[in-house]
DNA sequence: CAGCATCCGCTCAGATACTG
DNA sequence: CAGTATCTGAGCGGATGCTG
């Protein structure tokens, strides 16, 4: 059984996935390819502007999405995974696994 | 393709998963069993009395962990991962895996 | 040994208004 | 259309001191 703290890099990961809407965001884009910025929005009704910006930003710093900017008027914004991000998907696979048995759980409980 | 936001429970298990140290003091207690409070922290030497204590005790309410109390003096407290908790294993694999990867990436880049 | 009580600072999400 | 700028409040992690 090997020693933990040191070379355990769990917390990469869940830096990268912390965030309100992030793994929504992730899982959007995942499964329906190329988004623009208010496709997105319409997607997350209760997202602000502000905070979405925010979150497409550190996945795009993090190297998860890209951002395509068309210079065109009106402008267009296009946001994709990329191949680095697509390898996030077996976590977020895995956590939906977990949520649908965690939502059985909590039903039983009450 | 199904539609996303309705029926996306990945949240749940960031929701739990989220906590500086909750991935840590998990991976801790699934491989090396039970522990008591004081050994915890002697593991994480950075993480104070009052931190691990909430960590723990959120944990403990979503019945990721067990808190066992004896009733001795000196006290004795002694905290498990519940079969339930046991369940969250591959996610935090995942995240693992994906770590380790995303540290050569990350050397790459430099 | 295993906490609790108190105070504090920072970040993050949200609300609102404005713009190239 | 796709943002930026500014202000705000809540909560979390942390520091310190005390205790059954």
């Amino acid at each position: 059984m090997e020693k933990l703290p040191q070379n355990c890099r769990v917390e990469d990961a869940l830096n990268i996935l912390v965030g309100k809407w992030k793994p929504i965001i992730l899982l959007h884009l995942l499964h329906h390819g190329t988004k623009r910025f208010n496709e997105l929005r319409r997607e997350m009704p209760r997202i602000t502007q502000k905070v979405l910006t925010s979150q497409l930003r550190e996945l795009e710093e993090e190297d998860i999405i890209e951002r395509v900017v068309y210079p065109e008027v009106p402008p267009r914004v296009e946001y994709s995974i990329t191949e680095y991000g697509r390898s996030l998907e077996p976590i977020l696979d895995a956590m939906h696994e977990w949520g649908k048995k965690h939502t059985l759980y909590k039903q039983r409980k009450q």
